[in-house]
DNA sequence: CCTGAAAAGTTGCGCTG
DNA sequence: CAGCGCAACTTTTCAGG
């Protein structure tokens, strides 16, 4: 079926290419998903029937994942914001690492290239539960140090984009590479 | 007539606390927000009307701040996530910074305590498009230094969730803070 | 906040391009 | 094959208790 135990970003969720009608829903429900089919066929030129059918393909297909309501973390008690860097030693152990996506505060675990191996994104009530969750990473075998980036103010913040940039002026010094 | 007995109305995100109930629906459409108010009701002890009230509710207080639907990154042709931070001189220039929120390929933005200055969330094609945006990033007036962390891959990845987690067993190492 | 009924939306089906 | 119109069904939403 579609759980794998694999990471979500290295499988095959979406099929075939979507066209510029697939990409007009998704650029609309991205934005509002609590629109009728009637008007979302409306702003794409669809009847609600051919609407509603493109929608249940690109669900189908993997293209939207699911649709959900975002809530305000003031309004949950999550006020601080942080990302993670998670410095491990060796890599075997990020399983054991993924015993802390059982705390809601945290909402991203990746691993990255630099200097860093794991970044976690965390959202708590205070800086005191993110000293708890700090903690409980250190408690975690392989971990061997962390380096916290406290949000200040988040100035953007929105889901991923449907959208492409449409050829925006190259900047003069940089030359066309090779590949 | 609905609550317009107190005299402000209109632009506190969350003013008065969620009760259990709250709590409750905003932890069902978190997860899935195309259920029926039908099906809310039966799951958090409602009736249809009773539930569909409630999330009116959440809805105006800001609680909830949008029902959309999520779109898988490599359906839209943008694999590549990359951390973004970026060292700027002096804090004024933020808003010729905020610029680069036109790409619809920078999701977040954020100032950050420690050694960087702003922190972004960024998901392009490719490299290429990425250095795009760093090229972008360093006309910026006031950008001194950038350093990326490419996402190799993506373990956890969700939204806010409403959840807190209750009283987790504290490291035992961990004493008491005065505050 | 609940029960019930009117209004609105959804969705299956046969047909058309 | 994808989309449209129509009609049955479900859901949303407005009463009154």
């Amino acid at each position: 079926m579609d759980e794998e135990t694999d990471g979500i970003q290295q499988n095959k969720p979406a099929a075939r290419d979507l066209d510029a009608i697939d990409r007009k829903i998704l650029g609309v429900l991205v934005d509002d998903a609590t629109i009728s089919y009637a008007e979302l066929g409306d702003r794409v030129g669809l009847s609600p029937p051919a609407a509603h059918e493109r929608v249940k393909r690109l669900r189908r297909s993997g293209a939207i994942r699911g649709t959900v309501a975002l809530v305000d973390p003031k309004a949950v008690r999550k006020p601080l914001l942080a990302f993670v860097h998670v410095d491990t030693r060796g890599w075997g152990k990020t399983p054991e690492l993924m015993a802390i996506s059982e705390h809601p505060e945290v909402e991203e675990i990746h691993s990255v290239a630099g200097d860093s191996c794991m970044l976690l994104k965390v959202r708590t009530e205070d800086t005191r539960a993110l000293e708890g969750l700090l903690a409980r990473l250190y408690e975690t075998p392989g971990v061997v140090s962390t380096r916290s980036y406290v949000v200040l103010s988040t100035y953007l913040e929105r889901p991923v984009q449907p959208g492409n940039t449409k050829e925006w002026p190259t900047p003069r010094h940089m030359t066309k590479p090779l590949y």
